[in-house]
DNA sequence: TTCATTTATTGTCCAGGACAAAGTGTTGAC
DNA sequence: GTCAACACTTTGTCCTGGACAATAAATGAA
């Protein structure tokens, strides 16, 4: 039914290829031009047309520069060596009953959304919200992400998988959210950093704590969580970092957003991506583990009087 | 210990206005060659960086244009014609009773966050589902992008609205969720769109109607909608597009992935980004309005025989 | 080891030319 | 007067190839 006028040449013009594989046009072009891949066909115009092919391969090669390797190589690679470096393991994870992890990944691998759904309710009822986040939900996602940069997991069950723990936490949190604890707490993300699960999580786990949670979702400008932190009055704000977030602009936005931040309101920063912060912050409080937060929150109520656990 | 070093110029980078703006590097440079306006200041490296009241202004063109009016006019009024255009109410919004969107704003504006919850759960319990969704929902969405991109609103506002709002959504949908209706619709967006609402909207109208929504989440690359859509068994893919999805990109992707879906799914798009669209194209079902969305469903249904409504 | 300095890598920016798609205006047939 | 066909204008995206700063890697000193 399609495209009897099309050459036959025929592929995807740079801006879809901008758009599927998140590598900016000035880069695809930079590459050629350095690397000489890719190799786009040009139409009658002149203007690139990318190989389906060719745009696997990228998507590919981008997924390994998110684990770590660097694009001088990867190029250089032919399709062999590149599988191999797919298949190889990153560092043993930390988890602690992997076998049950490794049912969880069966039901997330086979895009089982009623099992998995159900499994969720099972193990929340069993364990209390706040085992489940730490114990089930925290590992998981954790696996899910390396699963994914392997090559074990596509994009669409990663994206069903955080939309049933979404629509799960949301679910839960609306029939325990109108809180009136302290201290109040502002959650948000910086810009450039779109995952929302850890905030859910750590939402999750707040409103347990008996604290008030503002949350604001994530990409939130740093003037913008200034003013929310002043009109919302919060106590704290606390930013949540995935891996994928450079620990370099993670530790610059810290240090910008402390700066301006009034000496009254502390500052924490959650996630996984804040392991690998080394220096301290001045006034800026790394919450790498879950305990950290119990701590953190213990720590301001001693210091802010009469206020009960 | 940063940058006493900047010296006095500033403002925001190329990469930065384009992100706040939407508009493309390449537009930002050809204005700037062509019109006159932008006049970016240079960093000591040549550079451009945009004074804050400059990048304010492409906003306020940025969304004129959505109106309608063509870039080579708004360039070259002042200041006070943009702002009287800007009064101008373009083509009465259908919106049927102003007053009482007036008082939503407020609403968000005051970021009231118990009151706002309250009138939603008011609302929408006196008129329904689809209603509530059609007549407050979605003009209230628009008129919160309206007021944001008129500064009148900040992003901190305008995070809060959209928590909230997803929070109701999510809560009234997992009380309703488990469907096994037909037909069997795959919900998400294309990569570059971020927004969650219109899927949110779309699938609250669809649980209603008895369809069976597959709720990806946004920004699945094409291929993985693919996959998913073969996988999930699906009759339609419904993709949404919001206002800020450049209109050209949106009509691309759909002919990319029109092209690679097999005939017998249907390809759906949505949302107030797809009114730009103007040529129709071969195999996609362009839905601006609630109503096309209600009109394709039962043309699919007299088409697949024996299904209710 | 650990830290500081040099060197390599890599993404983004720039200029300015080109062109096609979309919009606007004009003409002429009915 | 309406409408279709045509020419002209506007406008966004793509092109090349050079430059440079930020980051990572490698090297040397304490």
């Amino acid at each position: 039914m399609n495209t009897e006028t099309t050459s036959f040449v025929s592929g995807l013009p740079i801006a879809s290829v901008e758009r599927e594989t998140g590598l900016s046009k000035d880069t695809l072009r930079v590459w050629e031009r350095r690397y000489g891949f890719p190799t786009p066909e040009r139409d009658a115009n002149g203007e690139r047309l990318y190989a389906p092919t060719q745009v696997q391969r990228l998507t590919q090669i981008k997924r390994l520069m998110d684990r770590g390797y660097r694009p001088g190589k990867l190029l250089a690679l032919d399709d062999v060596a590149l599988i191999a470096l797919d298949e190889a393991r990153p560092g043993a994870l930390v988890t602690p009953n992997v076998l049950q992890l490794d049912t969880w990944m069966r039901l997330v691998k086979t895009h089982d959304s009623e099992a998995l759904q159900r499994q969720f309710y099972r193990e929340l009822a069993k364990r209390g919200l706040a085992g489940f986040v730490q114990d089930i939900v925290a590992p998981l996602i954790v696996r899910v992400g390396e699963a994914w940069s392997r090559n074990e997991l596509g994009v669409f069950e990663e994206h069903l998988f955080s939309q049933h723990l979404e629509k799960m936490f949301r679910t839960v949190l609306a029939n325990m959210s109108p809180q009136r604890g302290s201290p109040r707490v502002l959650l948000t993300t910086l810009s450039g950093e779109e995952h929302t699960l850890g905030l859910l999580m750590v939402e999750a786990l707040m409103v347990v704590e008996d604290v008030y949670p503002v949350l604001l979702g994530p990409q939130t400008p740093i003037d913008e969580i200034l003013r929310a932190a002043q009109l919302k009055q919060v106590d704290a704000v606390c930013l949540s970092f995935s891996s994928a977030y450079s620990s370099t602009l993670a530790a610059q936005g810290l240090r910008d957003l402390r700066q301006m931040l009034p000496a009254g309101i502390e500052l924490w920063a959650g996630g996984y991506g804040v392991k690998a912060i080394r220096k301290t912050i001045d006034g800026v409080c790394l919450m790498p583990e879950f305990q950290d937060l119990y701590d953190g929150l213990a720590k301001w109520r001693t210091e802010h009087g009469r206020r009960s656990a």
